[in-house]
DNA sequence: CAGCAACTATAGCCTTGGCAATATTCCTGG
DNA sequence: CCAGGAATATTGCCAAGGCTATAGTTGCTG
């Protein structure tokens, strides 16, 4: 065979991140859904709970998850529809509308939870010894810096009123040289 | 605030994974576009042109990629539709049937290819020196040879995708302890 | 050789989710 | 005050793709 654009070590950089995706994204939606739970319903669950008062706004949630407005607002048909969370009325606006997590909602999403530990657990972190791991993870986090998905999966504590909401109207661009002067 | 399970470093660290995933297919999937490609079909156009005369039986492309069969024949049925392939009877199987790339699909894909090379090198690769990038993909390597996505025995780019395809029948189970004595 | 199970591609039906249009509501400048 | 523009949620319409049923082949096995 001849060694064709494919073997490109960048092509196969991509591959592979894009292969653990899958493989992980797959298992979550196989022990979520024995739980009730979409992928989506899941992240709209948490995005949720971490938020004040267990509520956020539609746009907020739609800020927070990988949906568009329209989106959230079927997700949230459905979930309320199943009992999982709620609509409330803004008092301060009249446009807005919290979603808010029910009890059953609340108690789904614990249900779930050890479950979806133990799985990155078994899958993930727990495949690396601690220094690989961190390792692993300064990558992904430098890589993240640059690539700013902004609103995409979350992963610190946030501050309240510190959503990100859209990084900026206009494209980002590479960061030139990137941080690091390889070669 | 009480620190509520959602600050568990597992799940940051998943957070992490699965947001540069999703701003890297972002990225692909807009620089595509100016191609006239969806991120499906390129994954097809590079799955067929990296086959022996650059074509596929339907199941076997299915195998390769995201997509169920049926998810295949309306893949095939659009890029067929748009010139970019051709559907070819099995001489030795009536069942099946190859897709097979024209020269304007060839074309298309050798269009979009440099600049899909240009996004990875800005936005993934060339963000870290060597010695990081290394790391991070030993340490993908290591969860990928664990969860075991198997289809794509390759390692190609550009797919939202998050289907499992069973490696087996069976749930493959976690390696027990992990390649590492984590503790 | 007849029958039956497995395989292959496809079509029907359904859910998901995006974009654009729409109705409200809010806000700011004149 | 108020007219116009921005924000917010929703709905209509549409594309994508999965699951299941189906029709046509193949091949194995009694």
């Amino acid at each position: 065979m001849e060694a064709n654009t494919f073997d490109d070590p960048r092509i196969t950089a991509v591959g592979l991140l894009f292969e653990v995706h899958a493989g992980l994204a797959a298992r979550f939606a196989a022990q979520l859904e024995e739980h009730g739970l979409s992928s989506v319903e899941f992240e709209v669950l948490t995005r949720l709970t971490r938020s004040p008062e267990n509520q956020l706004r539609m746009t907020d949630l739609a800020a927070q998850t990988s949906l568009s407005t329209s989106g959230v607002t079927r997700v949230v048909d459905r979930m309320e529809r199943d009992g999982l969370i709620t609509r409330r009325a803004c008092p301060s606006d009249r446009r807005s509308s919290y979603a808010v997590v029910t009890p059953a909602g609340l108690r789904r999403l614990d249900e779930s939870l050890p479950g979806h530990l133990q799985l990155i657990e078994d899958w993930f972190t727990g495949q690396l010894d601690p220094a690989a791991l961190d390792a692993l993870l300064d990558g992904l986090r430098r890589i993240r810096d640059a690539v700013h998905p902004c609103a995409t999966a979350g992963s610190r504590s946030a501050a309240p009123g510190e959503i990100p909401a859209e990084c900026a109207e206009d494209e980002v661009e590479p960061p030139a040289a990137g941080g690091q002067p390889r070669r």
